[in-house]
DNA sequence: AAGTGGTCTAGACCACGTC
DNA sequence: ACGTGGTCTAGACCACTTT
């Protein structure tokens, strides 16, 4: 539990303990890297490593010139993780079972259309089904710029989910999640064995690489999932 | 853009370049720190700060002895900004509001007794709702241990919401957030002006210090509500 | 037993932003 | 201008885990 007394990770524990017994008050300067390694008898370099882990954390400012802050209004952050919903599944654990519902080439509506790096013409269009144990788990209606994914026009999808293959064979550089909660429609509604209107939660995805839209993709869970993270 | 020869960014981009044109396919080892350094002209830390950083996004797999591997299935992170209620609303823009429902001592519910690190006896429980430009935001139901946090018990909670004089003033080691979508209870469906049964977002976060239950909090927002985050 | 990543050190130079 | 954090280096020792 006690990290060896000169570790980065002794530092961080000690300037936590500052900041949470208001030894070091929000708001407030500390003091400098070197002063700190005098101070607790380590490399600056110790220093900098737990300091730099506590402001990524948001628990402290820091600004060449100016010092380092420990941080007014702390921002947390949680860590999301994203897998693929084959493993979610079988982590619950349940049989794993996908099915391809639709797969065409298809106009896409104007406001994907209307995305940064979107083609300008038709994209792929698929939409699936991720069964736990048999039973609809999570829908998936997705559309894929074939023209930034040439291997994509070659593949069916019916084996392997798209979620999959693109985490297997395209580097994605950056992405944008939305996660919120809408009435189930009469076809969700059929999936899921649901009311229509029922809540359900769903996730919007976009991901680029090199500022070209690879894909779009709307996954929309069962009625009662739930999201979980850790701080 | 470009970073300079020797930084462990430039060694960074380099080493997801061979990653991305499958120089080096997933599962593969790739070669050593000592190796890397050798061959890319910089100090092994360089290239451990590198790597280190990529082993933590998920895309590497790293083993003292066994070496590092490129992730088979890379699994995605995101990183989920959690604003006090009040920073959320400003930034819409829009003028934020805060009104004091209820305060009182009470029996909490069963499934928040039973969680780990909670007192036995009551809690203060608060509800509230948070207002942008008059119109309810969300609401806030929170059960806080004052045993935990003696300091709430002389707190009345009507100018500053128990959200924000947690963050200032409590010190939390742990977190954990549950998503989800629920149906608009009548009570919900009067404040947010929909009707019963609408999906709403709600976020149920628990927050412990040192192995003490601090708070438990269930947050509901207005009807269209999304939570963003990039990967 | 041996090789790999994990870390610490002491020193240095530099970029940046504040003074 | 100058002080602060950001980073790189070369070397060293250690922890872990696989061989």
């Amino acid at each position: 539990m006690s990290a060896p007394p000169n570790s980065w990770q002794a530092v961080q524990d000690e300037v936590l303990r500052r900041i949470h017994s208001r030894d070091w008050a929000p708001g407030e300067t500390i003091p400098t890297e070197a002063e700190l390694a005098r101070e607790l008898g380590c490399a600056r370099a110790t220093v900098n490593r737990a300091l730099r882990g506590l402001a990524e954390a948001g628990l402290l400012e820091r600004r060449r010139r100016a010092g380092t802050r420990v941080a007014a209004l702390p921002v947390r952050h949680a860590r999301l993780r994203i897998p693929i919903l084959r493993h979610e599944i079988e982590a619950l654990p349940a049989r794993y079972g996908y099915e391809l519902l639709s797969r065409r080439m298809a106009a896409p509506p104007g406001d994907l259309r209307a995305a940064p790096g979107a083609p300008p013409g038709d994209m792929l269009y698929l939409e699936a089904v991720h069964r736990a144990d048999g039973a609809a788990f999570a829908h998936e209606a997705r559309w894929l710029n074939v023209g930034a994914v040439p291997a994509a026009a070659d593949t069916d999808f019916t084996a392997l989910s798209a979620n999959e293959w693109l985490v297997r064979n395209v580097p994605v550089s950056e992405g944008r999640i939305e996660f919120l909660a809408e009435a189930a429609s009469p076809d969700e509604a059929r999936l899921f064995g649901c009311a229509i209107g029922t809540a359900l939660f769903r996730a919007d995805r976009r991901t680029w690489n090199e500022g070209r839209l690879i894909t779009f993709v709307r996954q929309t869970f069962r009625p009662g999932y739930r999201l979980e993270t850790r701080i």
